[in-house]
Parts: C-alpha cells; sequence; structure tokens
DNA sequence: TTGTACGCGTTATCAC
DNA sequence: GTGATAACGCGTACAA
C-alpha cells in the first residue's frame, strides 16, 4: 500500500480511500491510484484491515465429520449464506471426539472467528462461554448443547417419527418396531419418544422387544413393520430382509416386512421396492443456522432461539401395505 | 498481553516468549506470566500474530459443491492432513461457474492463505499467476488445470475405464456402451479413451451408437452391456433397465443389460443385482493434494508434479453374466 | 480534497 | 534472563 501510495504520488490513506470506495476522492486521483494498484498488482491484506477493524468477517463450521454427506450438506447451507454476507467460512472436523472439538473451536477463537457454527459432540461446552463472552456468536445444529443460552437450529425427529409411525399405523399395522445403534443419544431419544407417542396416540401397546439394537433379534419377534433411526440400520434391515425372504410366516407364504427409515439417501428410490423416508433437508438447517449466525454477529441481542425445521415423509413402496401375518 | 505482562510484572516480550515457548526464561517467571494468562482468560490472537509473521496457517479449498459427498470426503482428507500440520482450513464453492471461482480464489488469496487446493471449473486460471508468485502454493485435484507447472492430483479415470471395459469383454461381452451425460469433459474425454482403448485391445469394433448421451437409445441399440460414466447416468440406467424389464429379446426372453458404473455410491450393494463399480478413494486425493500442498508451503521448489491415484473394481453382480442375446 | 500521526496485538532486534 | 522499541499492513481521527 505504501508502494502503490509513493507510485501514485499520494499519501497511504488516499490510496486506502480509493481501496475502500470512501467519497472525497478527486476521479483523477483515483484514476492514477487505480493505475498504481494495477501495476503493482496490489490487493489489500485482509488480516491487517480485520486485524484494525475488529472482525474477521469468519464463520466456523465445526460437525464429526464434514466428509459425512448430511454434514456437508449443512455445510454447503451454511456456506451460501456466508457467501451472501461477504463471510468465508473455515470448517473442521472433530470425529465425535469432545477434546478434538474444544481444541478445534478454541484454536477457531483464537483465530478470531466472528461466529461459530457446531453439530455438538456429546461433551459439554463450558470452555465456550468465556469466548462467547468476548464477543464470538455461536449457534449449534442437529445436537442441542448442554450449554443454555445459546442459540439452536434442530431438525423436527420427534415428530416425524410420529408422522412415519402413523403411517405405518394408517397401513393397518399394529406391531411395530423402533431400530436403532443406539438408544441413548439425542437422536434416538427424539425418535422414540416420537415413535411411542405415536403408538400410544393409536392405541397400541409397545413390547420390550420392539425397540432394540439387534436388527435380527427385531425381524425374530413378530413385528410386521420397522422404523429406522438411522441410515445404516435402514440399510441392514434391508438386507437382512432381503437374505431371509425365505423365512415362512405361520401360513406358509414369504413374509414382508414394511420398512421406513429416517434419513435419506441417494437411490433410495432405486432398490426395489423404493424404501419410504422420513428426511429433513440438510441444506435448509445450514441456511437457518447461518442466518441466526450472522444476526448476532451483527448485533442481534434478544434471548436464544430454536428453530426445528420440519421433517417430511416419501412415501416409495417398502411401507405401502397392509400387515403380513 | 500488554495486561498480562502488567499483571504479571513483566515486560511484553517476556510474554511473548512465554506463549511461544521460547527459552530462556526463568521458570519461576514463567510461572508467574502463566498464573497471569490463566486469570485473565488470555488467549493470543492469532490474526495479530500472523500479521507479525507472515504466514496464517491456513489452507483453502474450493471445489464445484463443498455438500456433494465425492468433493465432501476429498474435503475431509484435506482436513486431515491440514490438521496434521496445525493448519486450518477454509471452504468454498464455485457451482462450477468460473468467476465464482476467481472471486473465492482471490479473496483467499487476500487473506493470505498459504495454500489452496482447487477442483477446477472450465475457465481458464490466469488469475492465480501473481497470487503464486506472490508466494501462494496450489494444488489442483480431479481435474486438470489450464495452468501448466502447478501440482495435480488425479484418478486414473482411464485406467478404470479399461478395467471396467476389460472385465465386461472377459465376461464374453463385444457389444458395450459408454454412457455419459456430457462426453466433452475431462473427466468424461478420459474414460472414453479408456473404453476405446479396451475394446480396440481386445479387437473390437466401437459403433458410433454406442457412445451417447441417450440412455434410451442406448438400450434401443444391440449393447448387451454399458458402461456408465457418472453416477447419475449409472442411476438414470437401472431405472430404465429396471422399467423395461418386459422388453423382449429377439428370442421373446427378458433381455438383461450387464452394467458397471463409474463412482461408487451409498447402497450400490443394497440393489438387486449389487451395481458393479470402478471408484476411487476421493479422501486419499485429498491426502495427496494436502500432502503435496504442504511440502510446497514448506519450501519445496522442485518441479511439477502429477498424481494419479488407482482405481478399483467392485464386482457385485450387475456385471458378472455372459451377454445375453 | 488530501495528508499526518497513531493504534490494532503480536513478533523481532537489539541492548541491558 | 529480561526489557524497550520498531515493525507487520491497514483504518481512524483530526489537522491542513
Amino acid at each position: 500500500m505504501k508502494d502503490v501510495a509513493f507510485r501514485a504520488g499520494v499519501a497511504l490513506k488516499t490510496v486506502s480511500r480509493v481501496v475502500n470506495g470512501e467519497p472525497g476522492v478527486t476521479p483523477e486521483t483515483t484514476k492514477r491510484v487505480l493505475g498504481a494498484i494495477e501495476d503493482l498488482g496490489f490487493r489489500r491484506n485482509e488480516s491487517a484491515r480485520l486485524l484494525r477493524t475488529g472482525r474477521t468477517a469468519t464463520l466456523g463450521f465445526i460437525s464429526d465429520n464434514c466428509g459425512h454427506p448430511d454434514h456437508a450438506a449443512v455445510c454447503r447451507g451454511v456456506e451460501e449464506i456466508a457467501r451472501d454476507h461477504g463471510f468465508l467460512v473455515f470448517t473442521g472436523s472433530t470425529d465425535n471426539d469432545p477434546s478434538r472439538e474444544e481444541v478445534l473451536a478454541l484454536s477457531l477463537c483464537s483465530r478470531r472467528v466472528d461466529g461459530l457454527i457446531m453439530a455438538p459432540t456429546s461433551g459439554d461446552h463450558e470452555y465456550l462461554v468465556p469466548e462467547m463472552e468476548a464477543g464470538v456468536a455461536a449457534v449449534f445444529v442437529l445436537r442441542p448443547p448442554e450449554l443454555p443460552g445459546v442459540d439452536v437450529v434442530l431438525a423436527d425427529e420427534r415428530g416425524g417419527a410420529k408422522e412415519a409411525v402413523a403411517h405405518l399405523i394408517a397401513q393397518g399395522h399394529r406391531r411395530i418396531g423402533y431400530l436403532d445403534g443406539d438408544l441413548t443419544g439425542y437422536r434416538s431419544r427424539q425418535l422414540l419418544s416420537g415413535y411411542t407417542e405415536a403408538m400410544s396416540a393409536a392405541g397400541l401397546p409397545v413390547d420390550a422387544a420392539w425397540t432394540t439394537l439387534a436388527p435380527q433379534r427385531l425381524l425374530d419377534s413378530a413385528v410386521t413393520a420397522v422404523f429406522c433411526g438411522s441410515r445404516e440400520h435402514t440399510v441392514r434391515v434391508l438386507r437382512a430382509l432381503a437374505t431371509a425372504q425365505h423365512t415362512p410366516t405361520a401360513r406358509g407364504r414369504t413374509r414382508r416386512v414394511a420398512v421406513v427409515g429416517f434419513g435419506d439417501f441417494e437411490l433410495a428410490d432405486l432398490v426395489s421396492p423404493g424404501v419410504t423416508m422420513v428426511s429433513y433437508d440438510p441444506a435448509e438447517i445450514g441456511h437457518a443456522a447461518g442466518s441466526l449466525l450472522l444476526e448476532r454477529v451483527a448485533g442481534e441481542q434478544g434471548p436464544p432461539r430454536r428453530v426445528e425445521l420440519p421433517t417430511r415423509l416419501i412415501p416409495r413402496g417398502s411401507a405401502e401395505f397392509p400387515p403380513d401375518d
């Protein structure tokens, strides 16, 4: 910048004015400065500028694994909002390790990101308190934090589970199972509660054997339909079903089990029959979180907000038939 | 830092020494400084530090869409390498728009990233030359740049196509089609050349109607097997095949067409029969690119390098049968 | 309309 | 071992 000023025969400040489009510079001077900038290939050093202004126009996005399709889609959503506001976004993966998360978040904070969007690990997040007091905004996505008083954007998993189970009930199913890899995590608890709610709303009992971690155990029980809490388990059930198609029912026929999965995946409609799904749009979560965060960064002072994005049911065939017993 | 120095009763520089673990400080002084740091909740301002040192310990990753599973996986790979070296990574998506790519890259450069990893759009990349002269390292991934003299990490698509087609030929197929959405892009040209190579290596002719953009046209021709250049087209073919299963052959039976797809996807093995694939590991691409880039950042001066990562064929059933005509 | 002096938070140079 | 001071590249306040 000094060089540019020298070459254009003006003071440093004038260059600054031109670069920032500030008023009060003769068109002629402007032209001269612009020429010098061009000649020297000058580009403003953002780090210095932002050290001075105190803002970095930078966001951080932290999730389990930014290579996972769901999280990547959320990240993309955040990025879009950020771009619209001239912000750049840092990406980091925690592999679900709380200590790694802390290192990452703190490292982003020491780089003075203006805001943080986190899909939190199960650890606590007290370490964020001083950072937030120091002015770093934070929004949590997908899972609520242990931390009170912070904005959250979630998918309405309970509602989605309810809708899925109600859908199965509407087909006539009465013995419906719920399968997941972990019945204690946040998502699983939400789904389970939606499942229970739908069952009891229809006056149906829930056998303890129906909410389980083991696909085979579930299929061995007398359920006629299964709601799967995760992509992985949807796949497992479909596989188990495919290989066990010869298992005869009481009446000696091949037994069909209805399946609804939570969380969409590519080609769900290619499998035959197509896999009926309850899913949400991860990009929308990113949009919502990004918008909330940027409002905070801009100075919004209101109470913490909680956004729940709706899920939607996509019937594709794997759950659209009556119980087969 | 000033506050810390004051509270510890030492000079600024001493605090700096402690923070950076520089030698030459009494253990006692160190302890006092550490205490003050703890009390005040001090954390070093990276922006200032990096303004001073000139390095940002920051990488940029630019691709079409960081929400796309493939690119996200590459990004994750880059991130892992970066983390091992204490680097953070910026993420940006171009939506395949050259001008957006330029804005993004330049904006990252003005933030003084130490290096850039790009899955380039089709535009030219002259705009990078001054940046690279100014010391920004760059590695291109997935597609080679128009720019000479820059490191590249690619998947061996030609070899993969060759292997896929040879696999089909080994099953006895002689009329084999190649399908893609765009026969002019880099990947498509590579695949097509691998396809052609494998065909001529086996002494087989290639009918013009067999290399096409239209799934239906291909299936209407007399091919007994298809190699698909993209995930999207693999899906289209499978769909077309599923709905056209009643199309009789000359002998009146249902006609089976063998399929090999390029680019893996979740659940490829759930479809029945499983979809035979040629694929590469995107994370490996990210690893390779990250390592190359960090070497450059560290001062490596050698000639431009070109890494081609192997693909592998995963037989799953959709291509493991003889021609059906 | 333009220029001068200072400060952002840190590291680097040298003297003590 | 420790400290004063300059410098990194830029924005801001105020003077000219």
